[in-house]
RNA sequence: GUGGAUAUAGUUCAAUCGGUAGAGCACCAGAUUGUGGUUCUGGAUGUUGCGGGUUCAAGUCCCGUUAUCCACCCCA
């Protein structure tokens, strides 16, 4: 009886293709991470289910894996790499050095409806700052949200930027701080219901004037320090908050990246550490995919572990969903090139000389494998090239009498007939600099 | 979790009113035993997602179930 290989509903399973090209990615971030002196860490993905979810009750609560261990423990399967992090922070603070930078790219899972580019199982890319509150930091965030995406080529994108605490204090203004969450929640609904809807809404939560003040609020002005002026006045006028955005807009103004940055007041983030700026990543052709990079600054995260004030700020690139969207758009390469090259299994060679080219290969900095198989030569051939490697190297009867090597490019077929292995590596060395 | 659509060969898709399961690409073998991608010839594709039901007869109709996609919700 054959058990029928199915898997859990939002699992999936990763071909080489797809994920040495999900490896590269993370590669890459990682190396514009530690650019900016951001270190890795790891936490388990499983915790006590009252450290994960805190009193619990929010939202996010239903989504979360929760079971008992066999030592009868209720425990969890971290849901974001934030929480984690905070508790994290509450155990280690005293044996790290503030401002401390992190990232950390692991899965995580949320057990929700899958859609497309969202899953119960998905990398994220979490960075952060902890240990400061100011626009410094805030501001490192972004840039480095600019330079990931940058990195990874992706350059098509629009960041929108609000900021909690001026919101809430605009909310306090009209007196309507009581439904602060219900607001923000529907406010952020508006690209997807429309104006009148949110109006409605809005009424029922406070009344029609409150409800016409709040629209009014949200609604983007011409330019990002326009939005600002005009919020910052709706909000009482000028407080840390206003002054904070004011901040980061000219850092991000002297880099000369603050076009890709919008203010855009109806973006809240549903959830609700978030105490200071908080923010979006679209990829501009692909917008109804969603956020592929959302964060924001929290300084009362840790405060469910500890009395110590912590506060960071942060944020997440949804790997999976960054990538579901960029082979939607064919941004991501096709081929995913194979190891430098390969040493067939022709007549006359032999598997004892055909293991030590290649580990003389390997040995010279180069990706070497050997033909495993016994197939026709033709197939041979075909199997380099499906695999993306680009020469072939072949040692027959002649060739060990001689002790040389033939190589040949897969690519363009150009033939070098019985040559010294070390100049075979020159001439593999070379079109790989190309 | 709620509502809707979909599920056929490795893959992309056909199959009329319920009447023998089909094509392209990919795959395998040969023409080609030390040089492949073209071409030609031949071949296998399969429990029609899974489980029931109606019918002389079900890929097709009905029920259930699982997965995917869409919307809600929430989010990356």
């Amino acid at each position: 009886m054959l058990i029928e290989p199915k898997i859990l509903k939002g699992f999936r399973d990763f071909l080489p293709e797809k994920q040495i090209k999900r490896k590269n990615i993370i590669n890459i971030l990682e190396n514009t991470f530690t650019s900016f002196g951001f270190q890795t860490i790891d936490t388990p993905t499983l915790e006590y289910k009252e450290v994960l979810l805190g009193k619990g009750g929010g939202e996010t609560d239903k989504q979360v894996y929760t079971f008992k261990d066999n030592g009868k423990r209720e425990v969890a399967m971290r849901f974001d790499l934030t929480v984690p992090f905070a508790r994290f922070m509450a155990a280690h603070i005293n044996e790290l050095i503030l401002p401390f930078k992190r990232y950390h790219i692991d899965k995580v899972w949320r057990g929700e409806n899958t859609q497309r580019g969202r899953y119960r199982e998905f990398i994220q890319c979490d960075f952060d700052i902890v240990g400061v509150d100011n626009a410094s930091a805030d501001f490192e965030i972004l840039q480095l949200m600019h330079s990931s995406f940058k990195a990874i080529g992706v350059e098509n994108i629009k960041f929108k930027v609000n900021h909690r605490g001026i919101f809430n204090n605009f909310l306090t203004k009209i007196e309507a701080s009581d439904k602060a969450v219900e607001i923000m929640r529907t406010v952020d609904k508006i690209g997807k219901i429309g104006k009148d809807k949110v109006l409605e809404i809005l009424t029922d939560l406070t009344n029609s004037d409150s409800a016409g003040e709040i629209l009014d609020y949200i609604e983007p002005e011409a330019g990002f320090l326009q939005t600002l002026d005009k919020i910052t006045v709706m909000s009482g006028g000028k407080s840390e908050a206003s002054d904070r955005l004011y901040e980061v807009y000219e850092y991000l103004k002297v880099i000369g990246i603050e076009d890709l940055f919008t203010l855009d007041p109806s973006i809240t983030r549903g959830l609700d550490y978030y105490t200071g700026i908080v923010y979006e990543t679209f990829l501009k052709d692909l917008p109804e995919l969603g956020s592929v990079c959302s964060g924001g600054r929290y300084n009362n995260l840790a405060s469910i572990y500890t009395k110590k004030n912590i506060p960071g700020v942060g944020s997440s690139i949804g790997l999976d969903r960054l990538m579901a969207g960029l082979e939607e758009l064919g941004l991501i390469e096709k081929k995913v090139p194979g190891s430098d090259v390969i040493v067939l299994n022709i007549e006359g060679s032999s598997v004892s000389h055909n293991h030590f080219i290649a580990s003389v290969i390997r040995d010279s900095g180069l990706s070497c494998e050997v033909y495993l198989a016994d197939k026709k030569i033709g197939n041979q051939f075909g199997f380099a090239d499906k695999k993306g490697i680009s020469f072939a190297i072949l040692c027959g009867s002649d060739e060990i009498d001689a002790d040389k090597v033939t190589l040949k490019n897969i690519n363009t077929r150009e033939n070098f007939n019985k040559i010294n292995l070390g100049e075979a590596i020159d001439i593999i060395r070379k079109s790989r600099e190309q």
